[in-house]
DNA sequence: CTCGGGGCTGCACTGAGTGCCAGATAGCCG
DNA sequence: CGGCTATCTGGCACTCAGTGCAGCCCCGAG
């Protein structure tokens, strides 16, 4: 039923275009009642985005599922590959929706609170892992955005590519350049002890004030 | 006008909700036809953000009038701030409306997709300054998410203090710690020569893997 | 005074989404 | 086999957001 309906609006959006298909036509073509959309789908919208749910359900049992020792900036990123996996399964439906949603404002602003609820997912999940340090949520927030950003350039680029792209290699080096950027707040110092290594980086060209005040920053820790 | 629609608005929503108020029982307070309420306003949810779109405007002018040689990441936080002096303009009105989004998950979607431009004109004058480099649109996109995530979460702290709080001291620090994440990709060094300031950051916990890494990476930029 | 244009209004219409009830279907028990 | 219930499905009527159209008023130009 919700397969049929899927299939049956996609072959018309893609035909037509979104808004000019109403979800009538889409129940007439799929020869059940128009009750039974909104029964399986919430709002017309819905129907482009089938197996976020699921995927989002997944992510958050993957993440509660986490062991208390891994670095959590590298679980995010993981959970992250969890939603890349979902589109790579069905290359054509999501190079199809890609473009769809491309052209249609509505759509992109159903993905966006979509994509919304992933990052929160992963900030609450860094909340719970940063939780007493100073500005733990800043970062926690920080690190979601930076990692959704990272997974949606990477997923973006392969979309473009019509799905022959290596995905995954585009999401790992995406991923590590994140989690590069972040790399100073991984794994908590084993309780009691403080870590001990403190090296700072600044690329050519940084202005030496910016490092200076990265090295106050990062003794100023804690 | 505007503002009377605006002002009409509010005054259910704060009242009754955002829900169980109907454009016409607005544009009846407000003592206007119907259709004009949608030539102000292309839809319901547009009313409750009335000054976005001219912030939106301010701020890719403000891109626009960037000298070449500041430095981009520095000139995007200081767009952000921009955003930040809209709100705390009228710090009654940002509360309230903080308090309607928090609660309406329509507007919160809306609100998603005002930020998403936010942050797409961001990542477009970064994309312009960090064209030719490697990975330039990945840093684009990574530091424009990481400044929005920063600012929202200053911003949302200040929204919860019911505007009581500094906003534009929350925002500094936490643009600042944005800022020292991506504190790797300034002002590009001056053409022909390199700059020669390469010095390695990784604060307490870090594995030596990912410090060795970024040495690498530092390295490889050119 | 007349004419033309821009803003305002009312009206009628489409289409998304909801509540309600009736019919079908499947499974379970006697 | 018959009946009973729970769940799924279909149809109907309704609300409300958003749009196109046509008329209206007001105001300035000639």
């Amino acid at each position: 039923m919700r397969e049929a309906l899927v299939a049956a609006a996609f072959r018309l959006f893609l035909e037509r275009g979104y808004e000019q298909t109403t979800v009538d036509d889409i129940v007439t073509l799929a020869g059940v009642g128009r009750r039974s959309f909104f029964r399986y789908f919430p709002s017309k919208e819905d129907v482009v985005f089938p197996d976020h749910e699921r995927c989002l359900a997944d992510m958050t049992a993957f993440l509660a599922a986490s062991p208390e020792d891994t670095d959590p900036v590298a679980r995010v990123c993981d959970a992250a590959r969890l939603v890349l996996r979902m589109y790579a399964e069905n290359p054509d439906f999501s190079v199809q929706r890609y473009h769809l949603t491309k052209k249609v404002p509505g759509l992109r602003a159903y993905e966006l609170s979509v994509v919304w609820r992933y990052e929160r997912a992963l900030a609450e999940y860094l909340r719970g892992r940063l939780g007493g340090r100073p500005d733990g949520a800043l970062r926690a927030d920080l690190i979601a955005a930076a990692v959704v950003a990272a997974h949606n350039n990477a997923l973006r680029s392969w979309l473009r590519s019509d799905g022959r792209d290596d995905a995954a290699a585009a999401v790992d080096h995406a991923l590590e350049y994140a989690q590069s950027a972040f790399g100073s707040v991984p794994v908590p110092p084993p309780a009691g002890e403080r870590g001990d290594v403190v090296v700072v980086l600044a690329r050519r060209g940084a202005p030496l004030w910016q490092v200076v005040r990265e090295v106050e920053a990062a003794f100023a820790d804690d």
